[in-house]
DNA sequence: TTACTTTATTGATCCAGATCAGTGCGATTA
DNA sequence: TAATCGCACTGATCTGGATCAATAAAGTAA
């Protein structure tokens, strides 16, 4: 079952759309939250021509990784998708957890190749923007290259966000601000803030942060002792939110 | 004196531009860094007119802080600078260096709002960018735009190795990637690899890296003891780069 | 030059969170 | 319903780097 897949009329549209690959950009249920907006109706035909809608990807199936050639930046349809970047040696860094409309592989266009490995975390699909054809669009479509601009500055003020949490939070603070961030983009998306399924887990978590996993662990139960949240294995019930955010720091 | 400012021909020329305030792009010796690179003659002249130069920074200037109106990014003209974001108590994180070349204030785009602070480690030059100008120039430029997406984008590639260094390395693999970091930049600018003078205190270093300022300290003695590199406070010796390479992870 | 302030170094001690070592438990299969 | 298999949780112990506490050295001002 999908990480969003609650059972509200939102999440019936999407699944209508997730069995519908060609639906155009303007009757998609995340227009809000993705590129087109504030692309003219005409402009955004354009864009559709060039979006492929491809194929879906199952739990731990690899979207690109550092040795696939770069083509496409991706943007989430359903589901989600955790990035990392990894060392010589085996280690790995848990860079981001993408979310429906949130734009996956952005670091790899200066390079023109991917830097990261992006894998999905349950049943997933995208939107496949191929880069090319994108940059040629946007020629001629100032708004599409100003929405871009703005979303490689989103990412930027985020990961931004993330090195003060890696280098100056505490392991407490760290993980009530991952909760209230996940929190914040199911509510964004039309979903419950309070009640939701994390996709990813307590490994992911705990790398993303920059803890142990027991750590991570030990917080779930300190926090759930606290009456902040309630935990059901990956289902998270936050009961307090007020106190939560006192905790981020 | 300027971190930058060895006595070599190119910190001489470098050195009249920083007197010659209206200097095109075309006459600047930062050209093959800069924003410029691949535009055409007469696209140059365009940019060059909306490009502010602005006043000189002294050392512990702000360039601008959260509190700042928005309205331009920044290139480095000369000097370097150092960027923070923080927390309502007073906990702050250095977010990154900046040299001649590099732009400073891309995450401020997607809010058009500063969410960072920027202060001048030296004495220090920026061109400025008014934001609105640069978009409507970057309208029939779309050279001009596929560098602004480009650049970025490397940050952002930037930013996922930051992450990975905070949340993965030991000190000493901190240290020795910090070192290296900058070594290569200085190269970049034509200047030696091995032998530079640090503009950011060790306050700074060992904020950025996410450690207490004596680990810092110890380690520079302790590198120095293992000869990879000579210290004489803010001079550094790089030699042993091999070795030191072999330390980053 | 001296006096003073800021920054860097070094040593001693401490602790948040890592690591090590089991145990528990939910999901899947038979 | 039991057996299997990953995760997730919890307790015990350890440790890398933080913090505390002095110096020492470098910069700055008069």
């Amino acid at each position: 079952m999908s990480q969003l897949g609650n059972v509200t009329p939102l999440f019936r549209d999407l699944a209508k759309v997730e069995h519908e690959h060609n639906i155009a950009c303007e009757e998609c249920s995340l227009y809000r939250l993705c590129l087109p907006l504030g692309l003219h109706s005409d402009d955004l035909v354009q864009l559709d021509e060039i979006i492929k809608r491809s194929q879906n990807f199952s739990r731990g199936q690899a979207l690109f990784s550092t040795s696939t050639d770069f083509n496409s930046i991706f943007v989430v349809r359903s589901g989600s998708f955790k990035t990392t970047v990894s060392a010589g040696d085996g280690r790995e860094q848990v860079t981001g957890f993408y979310f429906p409309g949130e734009f996956v592989g952005l670091d790899a266009i200066y390079e023109q190749a991917y830097r990261s490995n992006a894998k999905a975390l349950e049943s997933s699909s995208v939107c496949e923007l191929p880069y090319d054809q994108l940059q040629e669009l946007g020629k001629n479509m100032p708004q599409l290259q100003m929405q871009m601009m703005s979303r490689l500055s989103k990412e930027l003020s985020g990961d931004k966000s993330l090195m003060f949490l890696l280098g100056k939070k505490t392991a407490e603070e760290k993980l009530a601000t991952f909760l209230l961030s996940i929190s914040r983009r199911f509510k964004d998306r039309g979903f419950s803030a309070n009640d939701f399924q994390l996709s990813m887990s307590r490994a992911d978590i705990a790398n993303h942060l920059g803890l142990a996993v027991e750590t991570v662990s030990r917080l779930f139960s300190r926090f759930s002792d606290d009456r902040l949240i309630e935990i059901h294995n990956k289902a998270i019930s936050i009961t307090d939110s007020e106190k939560l955010t006192s905790l981020c720091g």
